[in-house]
DNA sequence: CGCTAACCGAGACGGTACGTCCCGTCTTTAC
DNA sequence: GTAAAGACGGGACGTACCGTCTCGGTTAGCG
């Protein structure tokens, strides 16, 4: 347990703002635009620093994205209301999570990303993985307790709804608001 | 009708090898790997001859995308049969265009330069209008006739059923087989 | 003697308008900064014309400078005159041809040319026995019949006469006026 | 005398080894082939070190050029001797620099770029001065105290002795051996 | 007077060098 | 002893010409 010898804060302290900065370098300009020099100059850092942290460009995208799968909110609130209710707020935070937070910038990059680097594919199915579950196991205790149509299959409709939402987000000029999420709902879990 | 003047036979023979191997390598390296040299090389031609015909990489790229955007199949066979089987038709073409066709390699770097490059959303955008609007209309037909359920809102319904497709194929590792498909249609369509 | 068919009209004014072009071209750029292109603008031709009747660039500047080499003026009246006056007016014409001519402008171009194209050597080399044997031969007539000192080795001194022309016309920012050809002559052929 | 920062050692290494590789193109192919390409393998330097240090081809020819105008011999061995000796000293010294130093096979491409950089300019008539102003120095002292005749303009001779090798060099096909320089000092400087 | 052959312009084509930008490595100096 | 500064070799970019070529359209001069 006892490290040999402390961890120089220092360290800490340039990877935590290269990392800031190599994700606000990811939203703005892609995987393609992506320029090591730009986040130097952003965390205020020399280029040699980010070398001596990460072997190269794809090595520091995939850790600053890393960073990015802290999901604080336990979301416990969940536990009240209806199951269409709960439904209803795992996607509205989807849509917004695709409008506004920092991620959003950087999935389309993701994807990208994802066809030709491992670790960003690795990173990044698990991360939908995670999202996914929770919707998942939403639906399903929804058609446990007879709030759902019998139907309706847990999986295909977690992938269904959240497909749904993404395909707004990227393919469409359209955005996920609240009265498509209702349409989507009527569809896919109404009687 | 009249041509103005005999274009030059090579300028249309360059146009066409150049865009196909423009794809090629698209699909292969993404918009970031994308590499001009390459291209000419995969296509047999001097590397001028790219830029005597687009003024650069952006341009080529989104040309030869556009390229992609012919739709021969008029689809004439989905006029018989349930309007089940013809959405089940729909979904699997686009599936299997996920899995297997030229445009499928290249949909992940579409959506990364979707993002950034105005010439590629609109391309996009365009061409996903396309296809979700054969599948809405499948759907409405159903609702109108009764073969879906009331509840069924057609634009929710191919957003959902389309967007599930695309997220079994972006989001995860798996994809989506007849199964999936099957599961997904009774899920969003059953009655 | 009879030519199978009269020679075509056409080529010879292009012929004459290109090297007029060409001419100039490299007066005003130089070998290094000749450009083909330019020369059939000024030419008002097409590009391609110059390369049926000239194989390359280093072609077209020696044949365009072969046309420089028409010595109209035989100088009749240098019969009339003392030797020195003789010798003044040669170095006069050579002063300002290296001033004023269409000639002028190309002397540097050519000499760095003579270096590495030898056909271009050829021609300079000749170009300029041609006006140094005139300039020889007025100071070897003004030697024997006794205008001139014994001590003057009539080819050394036209060497110096026409070397100190050409030294302030490269070598220096000052050109050679009457008073520095007076001096020059008092130096070289002076008792 | 104090050094504001030390400067990088390899910075001085490599603006040495390139100069140098510099002339040896530049005397090598003259101005219109000079190569940065060729430079840079000569030099076993990459092509983008010669764009670190200059701007551009012309910049590195004009800097390179100038550190061949470092005149390491004071002539100490001029003071003995008559002056027609040192005449022939310095005119001799002047002939072999046309044929062997490695000034010598810049000197044509010298005088092409003089036409159309200034820089070359700037730094060749200089050089030409240097040369030049010793010579006459020496023959206005051999004026002076009677070794020459009164006839002979320092400044007139000069040219004429420095513009005969010249000449010699530039527009003929012969050498300037020892014999030619004997027939001219007869000629320009003799009783 | 009309035919045919040549010349011509226009410009596509494969190349090659340019000068720029960025990568990932490295060395040097300063704090 | 770590970080900044930045030189270095490498490689792709987009530009500018080169010399070759393939096109039609015009034009000269012979039949």
């Amino acid at each position: 347990m006892s490290q040999r010898s402390q961890p120089d804060p220092r360290v800490g302290h340039s990877r935590r703002v290269i990392c800031r900065a190599a994700l606000e370098e990811f939203a703005a300009t892609g995987y393609a635009g992506f320029r090591m020099e730009s986040v130097a100059a952003r965390a205020g850092v020399g280029r040699s620093t980010l070398y001596r942290h990460w072997s190269d460009k794809a090595a520091l995208i995939a850790d600053a994205l890393e960073t990015l799968n802290v999901q604080p909110n336990p979301d416990r609130e969940l536990v009240a209301g209806t199951a269409r209710q709960r439904v209803e707020l795992l996607l509205s935070h989807l849509a917004r999570a695709l409008s506004d937070s920092p991620v959003a910038a950087c999935i389309p990059a993701l994807i990208q990303a994802t066809e030709h680097e491992p670790a960003v594919r690795e990173f990044f199915h698990r991360y939908s993985a995670q999202r996914r579950h929770r919707l998942t196991d939403a639906i399903a205790a929804g058609v446990n307790d007879g709030q759902f149509p019998a139907r309706v299959d847990a999986e295909a409709a977690s992938a269904a709804l959240s497909g749904a939402v993404f395909y707004r987000r990227l393919m469409t000029d359209d955005v996920a608001d609240a009265e498509f999420i209702g349409a989507l709902l009527d569809t896919v879990l109404g009687h």
